[in-house]
DNA sequence: CTAACATGGGTGATATGTCACCTATTCCCA
DNA sequence: TGGGAATAGGTGACATATCACCCATGTTAG
């Protein structure tokens, strides 16, 4: 009960900071969103990666891996943004299992309509309070982050496990 | 609609990082404290934030400063909390509207039984992936960003605004 | 003193996330 | 080729978050 390596100050010091920031930005971004656009930070995401995409559609799954999402939130807030009118799903030929989501152009004009002022919400609070070189290491970080975290994805993708 | 100072490719890469980072870093680390103890990652912010306390009490709105949350969620958990036996919840002597919290035997036997291993998961995705300066350089930037919301919360504390 | 206002906290409806479990395909190999 | 395993996605119950309110207490200007 002793072996623990607990954080020490600095290392306190930094993660309480970053868990900090995670929650309040998170929050702020969001709040400044709704006040903007009829988007919440997630619908924001999904549509993001599809307007990424030349074509404007992608496999759920695909979207899943993506935004590191479960796949029945995935499923849950598809059907919403579908409802809403902001994308279509459609089933997919080359795997009949399969379900495509597809930018509508309401959701091409939402998404248009709110990135100005997200953008300047992004700016304020963190990329122009930041000198390029702390931007790069903070990508740097988190790319190292997100590496450790699809290495363990991939050793235990379900959440079955062997005992 | 055209004078918008949209991400550079630099900005983007640094920006997406981070938010990915973010929300796949704390489900992962939210799924493993579950895995091992009874506690969500809510959970255990509350039990940190008292468990610091040297007393073991807190006022829900020092709670809902501290972490940054909003009243009602800090009520409502804190409800959950005490109905599970975590905390206490008492009437407040000096200020008659006012409660405490206060981290019961079993919400302290509960946060230190979590530790460990919650310290574990945050050693392996994060701290120990680091180096020092690297972790110093985040903790540096996160306060800024902080320092930045918390003047944005000093100016607009209430959402009502004027038009 | 008292009437407005500010503050601390709670509550219920609704939106969203998570979990366990289900079905339909597709894969793959004996 | 038959059949089990893996994959894609969906669903409903439950946990949690958020929003718009509510009430009680405290504060303060007149």
């Amino acid at each position: 009960m002793d072996g623990v390596r607990w954080l020490d100050e600095r290392e306190q010091r930094a993660w309480r900071a970053l868990v900090s920031m995670q929650n309040r930005l998170h929050a702020q971004l969001g709040r400044e969103l709704a006040a903007t656009s009829d988007l919440s930070n997630q619908d924001y995401a999904v549509l993001v990666e599809l307007t990424d995409q030349p074509d404007g559609r992608l496999r759920l799954f695909e979207l899943a891996r993506d935004l590191g999402w479960e796949r029945s939130r995935v499923s849950h807030h598809t059907s919403r943004m579908a409802t809403r009118g902001l994308i279509t799903k459609e089933t997919c030929d080359e795997d009949r299992r399969g379900a495509v989501v597809v930018v509508s152009p309401k959701g091409r004009a939402a998404i248009e309509a709110a990135a100005p002022d997200h953008v300047a919400s992004v700016r304020r609070f963190v990329v122009d309070l930041l000198t390029p070189r702390q931007l790069d290491a903070i990508g740097a970080a988190a790319r190292i982050v997100l590496a450790a975290l699809d290495a363990e994805e991939a050793e235990s993708p379900a959440p079955a496990g062997g005992v």
